[in-house]
Formats: C-alpha cells, structure tokens, sequence
DNA sequence: TTGAAAGCGGTACCAT
DNA sequence: ATGGTACCGCTTTCAA
C-alpha cells in the first residue's frame, strides 16, 4: 500500500501536481471542468494528503498543543495493557480541572479547524518532552505550573505560548481567573450567612492562583473582623496530606466553624475524614471547596465551593492562541475570567 | 523569531547537518565531544526540531489519531468563547464511556512514545474530516460507528486502522469486550439472587453491542424460564427517549421487578423518571446499567451495572495499533475484553 | 487557468 | 566518525 501522492492524482487526472494543489486548496481558481477531474482521481486514488509534507511547506502545521502535567503517569501504568488484571479501580475518580480545561480546548480547536496535541515522547525529562510537542505545533497551552522557565523561554522563541493560571508572563500570554474574587464570596457568604466565625483554612500557597484565593479568604475575614487562621497545609491531588491536615484540626482544642479547603478535591477528601472521626457536616462543621469539580455536585452534602470557568478557560486560551498565531497579537491583558459562587449544602443549612 | 533549523545549529557547531542529525537520533554514532559541541549549540540557539520534516523525512509523523462521535458539537458551542455567558451548566456531566477510553488512548500512547491527535478541521463533512486526521497520524483509533464503510475503506488504504467494539471487520482490526457474557451475568444475578421474575428491557439494537448485550440478557432469562420481554426503545445520550421510555413501562398493566437498561447512562435517567413519578428504587422497582460509568457509582442508590473495562480497551487499542504501524501483524483476532458485574444497590436489597 | 521549479527542514544512504 | 546529497510530499511564486 504505497502512499498515494499529489503526483499519483496528477497524473490521474492529466494535470500537474501544482494544479491538484490548488484543487484542494483554492478550488474557486481552478476551473470547473478540472476540478471535477483531480476530485474524481483524488477519491478513485484515495489519497489522503499528508499533513508533513503539508507543514513543512506552509510553515505551520495547523494542530495546537495543550501541555500538562503527568499526573496521567501513575506507577500503575508504567506497564504494558494486557497486564491490566483488575477492573479499573478508579485512582482518579472524577474529571478535575484538567479535564474540564481540556474539554474547552478541544471544542474551541475543533471550531476553528485546530487539530490538538496531546503530548508524546516518552523521555522523562522534561525539557525534551515539551521541545517534541512544541515542534509539532503552531502554538502552545502550558497550565500553570506544568512548564518551567527555561522551557517557556525555549518554546516561545518559536511558537506563541499561552499559559493558563499562574503570573503573567511577558513571554507568555496568560488566562487569568479571579480567584481572589471568588474566595472572598465564598468566604463571605460563610460568614455573613452562616454567621460562622471560627475558621480552618487547608490548603497551600505554592502558586499565584493559591496565592490569591488565600488573599480573598484574608480579606473577606479581615472585613468581618474576624481572626485569620493560619494555612493548615494540604496538597491537592494527595489526599493524604488532607487526612493529615484535618487530623490537625481535629487536635485543635476547639472545633472551628468552618473548615476552608482550597480546592474540591481536598474538601472531598476532608469531608470522609471527618465523617470517620464521627462528626456531620454541616452540622458540626462546615466543609467549601474550590473549583467546581463533578463530584462536588453529587457529593452528599453537596459541596459549597467557587465555580471557576474551566471550560472557558480552555476556549478563551485557544482564542488568544489563535489570534497570536494569525499575527494578530491581541490587544493588552485580558480580564480575568469570572468564578461564581455555588452554594451547596456542606456550608452549613440555613 | 525566523525558526532554528538544523543548518543554523550545524553551521554554530561547525560541523554538517547529517551530523546534527545524527546526534539527536543515534547519539552513540557521534564522537562524545562532537556530540557535547552540537547539544551545546542546539541549546543555545533554541533549537526545536521540526516534525513535519522529520515527519515527511521518515515517512512516519510519529502520532496517533483517535477518531470519536462530534458529541463536543453541540450547538451551545457553535459561537466564540467570549459569547459564554453562563458558567458552565453542564450539559454533559461525567466522564462517559468515550471519556475514559481516550484516557487509556493517552497513558498508552505516553507510554510507547507517540502523540496524541484530537482531529480537527471544520469540515462539517465526515469524510474530508477523517481523512484529515489521516493525513496526520501513522494509525487511527475509531470508535464503533463512527466511521462509515466509505472512510474506513480509505484510510484503511493508508494507516492501520482499529475500531473499538462493533463488528469484527476483515480491514480493521477490532478491540472486542465481551458484552453478551457481561449482561448475561448481571441478568442471572437478578434473577438468581433477587429472584425478579418479570422484566423490561429499556435500550436499542444499533450496534453489535447493544444487539450482544440483548442476547446476554435474553440467553438468562431463557436459562431461567422467564419471560423475555421485547426493547423498549431509548437511545444512550437522548435522555428524553428513556423517559418515554420509562413512561410507556409505567402505563403496563403491572409494573416489573426489574428494569435492565442497555447503557448507564438511561438507568440514571430511568431512576430519575421513575423517582418522579413516585416511585422507590430499588424497593418498587429495581434499575441495572450497562458500562459502569463514574455517575453510577455516585448515585442514590449505586447503579448497579456491568463495567466494561474502558481504559483498558483504550490501552489495548494502542497495543495493536503500534504493533500494526510496526509491521508486526499481531497474531489473529485478540480475545473480547471481559465485562465484571459490578453489583450497587439499585438491584434491590438483599 | 495551468505548469515548472524552488524550497520547507529534516533523514539516511553512500562515500570518504 | 563525519560529510555530501538525494529525496520525503506539498505549497507557492513566476511564467507561459
């Protein structure tokens, strides 16, 4: 099955390979008659243009790239398929941030005839495995965090990069969401409402959006009036560290009103924790979260926590890419995107 | 930024392109120190090796292409992500069944190395569609019924081609999952252990899968000595069609012990219209699903269902494909992959 | 409207 | 161990 070429459809067709070419690519210059002929080989022929060749000669290869990070790379799956003995126990339960990001990629790309890219290259350092996917693409999506600095500067020289969350870079575009904005509601709905006043806060600071939704719960508390608990360290995506977190609290001498989790997934974790220590939530202590994910939604007790926009987040990062790619370097910093408050049920009824 | 080619890293490390080339692809071919000389000048110029020439060079992209249903097309999403308004109201909620097998796609493909391509074009045709996602991969992953005859034909002509599911086909190879034994066992756990005599059957016969999982349930009942009841029609992802369904099992002169639906996604709808209109699950009336989708597990009450073993088809069709890019022709038709009964609640209590 | 031909950036064979 | 050099398949001036 040799690959069938522009020049197998030529000669088919009784033209020259520029002609089935244009054919494809400008048909409106071709005349009628011709067309029909290159289409009618073309599809006798069933050639199937290559996008390599394609590239190379258009200098892009019209696929955009998203970069994250490898936590697709558990130990369990450091062997081959058919090793798979168990029925998918589920290490990952729901679909997280990523995913949702991901989604918005893939629909904003698919609207605008982007192929998308999902990695490759199974070196384990990282530079080499960002340079493989950057030399496939017209331009990059990195999420915060997922490239480093001298990989940012390496791929930038050559393709527009955009980087979800995060500083703003000056080499790099950035989707920014008002995390700050949006802990702060959240904070505030818990104590203006809920009149809670004694406070956990369980999370981190290790990146600028962290950053920020600490600010935001700082500042609603301090508007309150209210005493700031210091940051009870947790690591999303290590529920083990939430169960340690929560077993801290707990060996506080008093039970806080509301524990604040930095994001869903460690509020998940912190609500079992809780549960297994034989208190309720609410009624014994408030549980928020942050993002948005699925699983918060169907948790019992529904999980109060901030909605970010993720898939808009995806789509907004391919539109900037976009318009970087097309020359069009976009106006100046783009507002950040919105995060909205959802009240569920594990802030306390009432 | 005009990009850094091979010549420009030649020409700093004062040595010719083959050179570099070999460098980067046989290391152990290149004197150490020229080796030290070219990485040295790579780095420093930022260098990021094209892929479409090394693509077009080779004769092989080193990418894979996953080909699924345009269920991202939505009409919602037919408008620019600045146009989004709403945060996210979730129109599809949980990861399904095509979600967790790309994630297998993703993990085997990081595995072995190759990248992952997501489609793309906005070519509202099917064929001019596939054939671009063709043209950029050495292999292509289709789901069952995604591609018509016409295009697997054509790109079968040029990359190996495996389907998920579906029929065996002498021009694709096929990752089969054993259907029929999965809902034949979930039907005599129904009746063997609950004892549910009378039943509905809520689903389709569109595909081999569903035709498969129809036969497990009849070959059960049979076995039992019960009576099988015929489809009641609903198509998985048309909730609307289950709660006719539901409607149509209501208004039977007497309501069944069980409900058996064909996928998970209309049990949960079925629960919901049967909730509605008063009724206990499983206490009036048990509901089973088929595929074990992550929602089942979250519900009130726990689905009870067959898992299909998604991530694993997904990693299995990689296997294959990479075996096939590779020449190695695998040997015959590999084995169905085996279905487990995952018993929840919703099946009754006992 | 169509054709000839020069690249696009690598790879890999053949010499040296 | 390196260098020279034909390609790989398509796009895109420039002429005819």
């Amino acid at each position: 099955m040799r690959k069938v070429t522009v020049y197998d459809v030529a000669e088919l067709a009784g033209v020259s390979i520029a002609t089935v070419s244009f054919a494809f690519t400008r048909p409106d210059k071709v005349k009628a008659e011709t067309l029909r002929n290159v289409m009618a080989a073309a599809d006798q022929l069933g050639y199937v243009p290559s996008a390599s060749a394609r590239g190379l000669a258009r200098g892009r290869t019209g696929a955009i790239g998203i970069y994250s990070y490898d936590y697709l790379l558990d130990p369990d799956h450091d062997k081959p398929a058919t090793d798979t003995r168990t029925p998918a126990p589920d290490g990952r339960l729901f679909p997280l941030y990523a995913d949702e990001v991901q989604r918005g990629v893939q629909i904003e790309c698919r609207r605008r005839g982007y192929a998308l890219m999902l990695g490759g290259n199974r070196a384990s350092d990282h530079l080499p495995h960002v340079i493989e996917v950057a030399g496939r693409v017209d331009g990059l999506i990195a999420f915060a965090g997922a490239l480093t600095d001298g990989a940012r500067r390496q791929v930038t020289a050559r393709i527009p990069v955009v980087e979800l969350g995060g500083l703003e870079r000056d080499d790099a575009r950035t989707v920014l969401v008002d995390n700050e904005s949006g802990m702060f509601d959240l904070a505030r709905h818990l104590v203006e409402q809920h009149g809670h006043q004694r406070f956990a806060y369980v999370g981190e600071l290790g990146t600028e959006e962290f950053k920020a939704r600490r600010r935001g719960f700082e500042r609603a508390l301090g508007a309150g009036g209210i005493t700031v608990p210091d940051v009870v360290p947790a690591h999303a995506g290590d529920d083990a560290s939430t169960l340690r977190a929560v077993a801290e609290i707990l060996a506080l001498p008093q039970l806080p009103d509301a524990i604040v989790c930095d994001t869903d997934q460690s509020a998940l974790a912190a609500i079992v924790a809780l549960r297994t220590a034989g208190l309720r939530v609410p009624d014994d202590v408030a549980v928020t979260g942050f993002d948005g994910i699925l699983a918060g939604r169907l948790a019992t007790p529904v999980l109060t926590t901030v909605l970010q926009p993720m898939e808009q987040v995806g789509r907004v990062a391919v539109e900037i890419l976009a318009g970087a790619i097309d020359g069009r370097d976009d106006a100046g910093p783009a507002l950040p995107l919105t995060c909205s408050l959802f009240v569920g049920s594990s802030c306390g009824t009432h």
